[in-house]
DNA sequence: GGTAGACCTGGACGC
DNA sequence: GCGTCCAGGTCTACC
């Protein structure tokens, strides 16, 4: 198999950073517990392939990267910049250090980096197929949007790119891909991301570009079809703008069980923005590291969560058991 | 600006 | 095994 190495941050480990988000849990990602490596396919010039990633020793040592085939030096460096995206590798270190100094609570323990996706638009579609429904479904329609629509590559898929999803009927979505009434918004939000912004459409590097401000980015953002508060807050911070809290029944439940708040759903959601508005622009991580940990006191380390059991515990429902 | 109800799926529950 | 109820965030119509 065709090995290269990717260098990481001193701080960096990967059963820590990578295990950060439920993210890691759905589809084409795969969590090796045995083995503590990442499996999934990413899409490079050549086509398809299919990537595992593992850390052979401690903290910032290099990621040992195979693939199922050969690929060239460009293509090599395309699966570093999708691994960098995925897995935070380019959070600037100043950044982590004010992190750190706003909520000396994870500097211990090094948390810092949010796993995400390698794309924007693989993030838009997880985070819509994570709203108005139980964790399981997500995991189930994530499986099958790649199945479906992805591409397959040695045991795994890729994640279907905007064009395959623009051509496919809603229909399709629904009665193959299980995604309910989201299918028109979705095949909608793929279409968006094949034009460009001065037509209306959805260009990732805008989003994610530093100079555009954040409040900018979030009114872009509820444009969109099938995005509102709770998943515009989550983009931010799938974006790296921490600022804002994608506050849920699961935030409310964190808010009860943890810190001890009282009083109806909508006057607690406005005193979790109160609680965490001294973090400032870390609020979202200081508010899921304390979430993430509950739900590892519960049920154990993230790395070592298997998609089919112990991923799929984590809702609000099954957690106030 | 605020609110009620529909949207769809899967799991829990009662019979 | 079947029917009913419920959780979950967004959108639209309405006040």
């Amino acid at each position: 198999m065709p090995r290269f190495s990717v260098p990481v941050p001193a701080d960096f480990r990967l059963w820590r950073d990578c295990c950060s988000y439920g993210y890691f849990l759905l589809a084409p990602n795969t969590w090796d517990v045995d083995t503590q490596t990442l499996t999934r396919g990413l899409r490079v010039a050549s086509g398809p392939v299919s990537v595992s990633v593992s850390q052979e020793h401690g903290a910032g040592e290099p990621l040992r990267v195979t693939t199922d085939r050969a690929v060239a030096a460009a293509e090599r460096a395309d699966i570093s910049r999708q691994l960098t995206r995925m897995l935070r590798l380019d959070e600037p270190r100043d950044l982590m250090r004010e992190f750190h100094k706003a909520d000396p609570r994870w500097k211990r323990v090094g948390r810092g980096r949010l796993f995400r996706s390698p794309t924007m638009f693989e993030d838009v579609i997880k985070t819509v197929t994570s709203c108005n429904v139980t964790w399981p479904s997500t995991v189930v329609m994530n499986r099958r949007l790649c199945e479906v629509l992805g591409e397959a590559v040695g045991d795994t898929h890729t994640f279907p790119t905007p064009a395959k999803i623009a051509r496919t009927r809603p229909a399709t979505l629904r009665a193959r891909c299980r995604v309910g009434y989201r299918d028109a918004r979705i095949v909608e939000l793929a279409r968006l991301f094949m034009l460009p912004r001065s037509r209306g459409g959805v260009e990732p590097v805008w989003f994610e570009h530093p100079a555009t401000p954040d409040d900018a980015v979030h009114d872009a953002l509820l444009e969109l079809p099938g995005i509102g508060p709770y998943a515009a807050a989550n983009i931010m911070q799938l974006l790296g703008r921490y600022t804002r809290l994608p506050l849920d029944t699961e935030s409310v439940r964190h808010g009860r069980t943890v810190l001890g708040m009282k009083g109806e759903t909508k006057a607690m959601m406005k005193r979790m923005h109160e609680h965490y508005r001294p973090f400032g622009v870390h609020a979202f991580r200081s508010y899921w590291f304390e979430l993430w940990e509950f739900y590892e006191r519960k049920h154990g380390p993230a790395h070592t969560w298997e998609r089919d059991s112990t991923g799929k515990m984590f809702t609000a429902a099954l957690l106030s058991k």
